[in-house]
DNA sequence: ACAACATTTGTAACCGGTTACAAAAAGTGC
DNA sequence: GCACTTTTTGTAACCGGTTACAAATGTTGT
């Protein structure tokens, strides 16, 4: 592998010149920067980030710390990430933490050690949050309230809230939750939105309503057996998100419900499989690309030291009705 | 930040010191060892990866090329390269190229540029595949028949060939297909294993049941349009994965088409989701983690310089039959 | 006490770029 | 042609670790 010195060599120039015929060009004669390239061409030379990297003290890399990679949401966020990272010319490190906070402080590990510029979490914060460190530049993606350094969000408990209200609309009084696991940020806001909902109809809070999932398929369909053996079954309801939805379907279905005739469901985050699911799902659109750019372009700010910036940004949801809700049986 | 001369100056040693007893502890005497402990830890002393990757010529990075990472399959292969990643202490860079040429090109320069070790590239290998150049270490994953360079694979001819064979053991004689796009190497490989599976049959394969689609949801659904507008339609269809599978699902039901009842449906990749479709789906289960790690403990062979490997594997799959596919009505 | 050897430590070059500063070359006006 | 400005180029230090080699110190046996 030819060096920066080769190629001055070759030329018979200083490995100044080189240098700046690639990253000034305008400073250099258009004499020595024909031959330069001339040379760089017939040298293959391949100018060693590794070292420009440790000699302007920036790795051009972010890492995103993702709790689990295999989700479609998160993949989305990812993907927007990646659009705004691409056009910065930043890599993007992937930091797949499965919920392990030793694996998330190794991630974290790689800003501290100038690895990486900077962090994108994608996990919600909690009190057992590694971030923030004061010297870690870091911006949180699809967070929760009271995020404690800057965050691009959406109001989950507000879209909880249009969501039981749809319910309550069609006409539902008893309207089953599967939440998230109960120590979960966002189990905790979009729990606050559907009790906020349930009080301005006059409807009390039923905890015998409440199922907890953690948010994958299975503890979908495990959470609708709680329902099915409730003597006084709700006529409707709200998951937590598009999994347990579809999850808790299939169950529903299994015991011969028909939804949404004999009950209704509603979900989160509008998965592109909600569209098929049969029928298809009434839910919440999050701007999951959306939430990877603009966090992103908060990053970059960061670690370009802009510091007049808002710090937290709330992104609009767009609640879609289909076909698995409608009014209870009379 | 403090570096590592400034440890030393605090212990009042060399910096040689002080970097063997971070990586080489037992050259070391005790005593040193321990006031250049404290001093890292009163100093907060991180050492510098860019530095040490600078100087050890390794930046301990991989590339992954995904075509796109809010993909099921393909984010749980990568979950698997993570793993192994780990494991050794490499990073895992994220590539999504979008099936963009250029974007592909760019991540491969990362390793041209030294700033990452090795690729593993998720795309099946085709004619205008941008690897392999000759001084990028890298390996296939989730590839097809002919890589001309390491690769980890299933035999999608042999997976094909089951899946149809098992329509035909029902005693469907008219199986639709629900292809890819027909210059993937993917389909290319499947569509050999179904005209096999015909072969040995005895059916003769007809163009008209063969439906193009783009591995989509949505192109699935279109697909379904195709057969459910042909006069002789067939009563078994085999879709190359199973989001078309079950984007076809949709539209059959959409009709009033009962599954299997009036027609079958097989998929392939044994999607999550496909066990929580109505009917659950017959399908083949790549062993998709496996994919991923067999073909990082590949690369990382390749990494090593251990040349006297083994440089393709095709690692088994598993048929699954499920509740969408039954004999045909007779 | 001394030779012979093992252990611990220090010196300084090195990795491959970048860039401040100085010097040389080219251009400009009178 | 000369003084002065502008452009182009070169010299060499620097980033923060690592490590070959040499030197210093410690250990052991007789």
């Amino acid at each position: 592998m030819s060096t920066i010195r080769d190629v001055a060599k070759e030329v018979g120039c200083s490995t100044a010149t080189v240098s700046r015929a690639l990253s000034n060009p305008e400073k250099v004669s258009k004499a020595s920067l024909k031959r330069i390239h001339a040379a760089i061409e017939k040298l293959q030379y391949r100018p060693n980030m590794l070292s420009q990297q440790f000699r302007n003290k920036q790795a051009n890399t972010i890492v995103i710390l993702v709790p689990d990679i295999a989700n479609l949401f998160f993949s989305t966020v990812i993907s927007g990430i990646e659009n705004v990272a691409q056009s910065k010319g930043f890599n993007v490190l992937l930091g797949d933490t499965r919920d392990s906070s030793e694996r998330e402080k190794s991630f974290i590990n790689l800003v501290e050690t100038k690895q990486a510029d900077g962090v994108i979490q994608l996990r919600p914060y909690s009190k057992n949050s590694m971030l923030p460190k004061k010297f870690v530049t870091a911006v949180n993606a699809c967070g929760c309230e009271d995020t404690p350094y800057p965050a691009v969000r959406i109001d989950n408990a507000d879209a909880a809230r249009q969501v039981t209200e749809h319910l309550i609309s069609l006409g539902h009084k008893k309207i089953g939750l599967i939440s998230g696991l109960t120590d979960n940020p966002h189990t905790i806001d979009r729990l606050k939105g559907y009790k906020q909902a349930l009080a301005q109809a006059g409807i009390e809070f039923d905890p015998a309503l409440v199922a907890e999932g953690d948010f994958t398929l299975w503890s979908g369909l495990n959470a609708s057996e709680h329902f099915i053996r409730m003597t006084d079954r709700p006529t409707a309801i709200f998951s937590m998100n598009d999994e347990m939805a579809i999850g808790a379907m299939k169950g529903l279905k299994a015991k011969g419900l028909k939804i949404p005739e004999d009950i209704s469901i509603a979900g989160f985050d509008d998965l592109e499989f909600s569209k098929y699911s049969d029928p298809p799902l009434t839910t919440v659109a999050q701007p999951a690309e959306k939430l990877g750019e603009k966090s992103a372009e908060l990053l970059f700010q960061l670690i370009d030291g802009e510091t007049s910036s808002q710090n937290e940004y709330v992104l609009p949801v767009e609640f879609i009705i289909r076909q698995s809700t409608a009014p209870p049986r009379s």
